[in-house]
RNA sequence: CGGGGUAUGGCGCAGCCUGGUAGCGCAUCUGCUUUGGGAGCAGAGGGUCGCAGGUUCGAAUCCUGCUGCCCCGACCA
């Protein structure tokens, strides 16, 4: 992409309603505009990142086996009358009536819908297990929203629904996207550490919390060190071997971890004192079982092989891209600005050509991008006739993990100069180098 | 929902107290110079001063009401 076709608007001064890192710096950079309290406009670097993001959660979510699909923003309040919730939802629901005064909301979760797509075609336990997931906006009318899309009204959520026919089918399906995430998080260059979270009427140990370790977290957590380097499951896993499964489900439990809420001191001053780790945290992913909470009201059910009729075991697993994309900037960021993990950069590489209209970095930059373009390289190509400076601030603000820097200089000796954002290393590389460098 | 702020060009702000018809920096446009870490000079465009009433010869400025947004707290993916 040439940034003179673009559509990246910088800003130079901070607007003053940003408080954390990652609001300021997602304005800055032009990723995303603020519209109404809470609501934000995605441009177009903002949606890179976001789409990014989307393609590893689905990934990992196929790998797990779940199966994508969609439902809408738009819900009929009688689902929600059949659950119960539509009278305790509160005033987060945003309530809204069409043109037949039928009464409707903007959906902040998808339980009552997913269930009653489940009970309209899943008759029999031969079809379980079953995972179903989407990827869609939703909205909650917090009282007071803040930092950005950390904590938006307006947010986008992958949610994953299971259906299992009894408590250790449900508990494998639970550990499947344990594991799932562990991945998912991992891949997009955060350490998220599951933290045992309140499961309310449910009972059991099945509701964990991801939490990512920022400075910036907005709430105090406690874990035990070696979270910081248990190894993420690998990619061929069994995901079908429920021992398999369980392991990496005790592993990762197997410490103590816990947010403010659910805080035991006395268990964790126990522990040795160079193991105690009491950082912020920031709430990526959550999960939880909740057994017959929904198929039970709304009849949701199969025959099982005895022939009797049961209600399905269900459980939900909830990612927040659009809070990610934030949470990614939170826990990797320096003074210039954004830092972007390689997997979910907008773009790989920022070509600059600091002399634009210089026949010499024209051409040598026009070749470098054809080529690295052609490797399947997502280039930014800043052709702006901006100073050498403003195209520095501009590729260090954005994050982009390489920059290729083309100036008269360099080229009179054949090189051009690639950088990288996260350590700041430079070196001077013939453009073929160049090229094999951030492709190969 | 309680408490506190704030609203002036795209962004950051001054002007308000003491009413006289809007200004600064950045950004934008034009020209010349400049070109390896957010350039310089000269010129230009852009604002019904959040909205609605009121006071006054005259309101960004004073009064009343409303709304948006932000911060602290309670709440939350």
């Amino acid at each position: 992409m040439r940034l003179s076709r673009y559509f990246l608007p910088i800003l130079r001064e901070t607007p003053k309603e940003a408080e954390i890192v990652s609001h300021r710096l997602m304005l800055r950079a032009g990723m995303i505009r603020q519209e109404s309290a809470g609501i934000y406009a995605w441009l177009p670097l903002g949606l890179r990142v976001l789409n990014k993001i989307n393609a590893i959660v689905r990934e990992e979510q196929n790998r797990a086996g779940a199966v994508e699909l969609l439902m809408p923003t738009i819900q009929s309040a009688d689902l929600w009358r059949e659950s119960g919730r539509y009278d305790d939802y509160g005033k987060e629901m945003l309530r809204i009536k069409d043109r037949h005064e039928r009464d409707m909301l903007f959906g902040p979760t998808n339980e009552e819908m997913i269930t009653e797509i489940f009970r309209a075609y899943v008759r029999s336990y031969k079809d379980l297990p079953l995972n179903l997931y989407h990827i869609q906006w939703k909205f909650r009318d917090e009282v007071r929203p803040r930092f950005g899309v950390m904590r938006g009204r307006e947010f986008l959520m992958k949610d994953a629904y299971s259906f299992d026919l009894d408590e250790a089918g449900a508990r494998h399906s639970y550990n499947r996207m344990f594991t799932a995430y562990l991945r998912t998080f991992a891949r997009l260059g955060l350490r998220a550490i599951p933290m045992r979270a309140d499961t309310g009427p449910i009972g059991g140990d099945l509701s964990h919390e991801f939490i990512v370790l920022a400075s910036t977290g907005e709430s105090q957590v406690f874990c035990h060190k070696d979270f910081l380097d248990y190894e993420v499951p690998p990619a061929d896993i069994d995901f079908d071997d429920a021992s398999v499964m369980q392991g990496v489900f005790d592993t990762w439990t197997g410490r103590y971890a816990a947010t403010e809420e659910m805080h035991d001191k006395a268990a964790f001053e126990g522990l040795p004192a160079d193991a105690q780790v009491s950082a912020r945290g920031i709430e990526v992913g959550h999960i939880f079982y909740f057994g017959t909470k929904y198929s039970g009201p709304m009849k949701a059910v199969v025959n099982g092989p005895d022939g009797k009729e049961t209600p399905v075991q269900m459980g939900s697993y909830g990612i927040g891209p659009s809070r990610l994309v934030a949470a990614i900037i939170e826990a990797s960021h320096d003074d210039n600005g954004i830092v972007w993990p390689d997997s979910v950069a907008p773009f790989h590489v920022g070509l600059a050509n600091l002399k634009v209209g210089d026949a010499g970095t024209d051409a040598a930059c026009a070749d470098l991008y054809a080529r690295l373009e052609q490797a399947g390289v997502d280039v930014l190509y800043d052709d702006r006739d901006e100073r050498p400076g403003a195209k520095f601030a501009t590729l260090d603000l954005i994050g982009l993990p390489w920059q290729v820097i083309v100036g008269p200089k360099g080229l009179a000796d054949g090189k051009v100069e690639v950088k990288r954002r996260r350590t700041g290393e430079r070196e001077m590389l013939s453009p073929d180098d160049a090229v094999r460098k951030i492709a190969g």
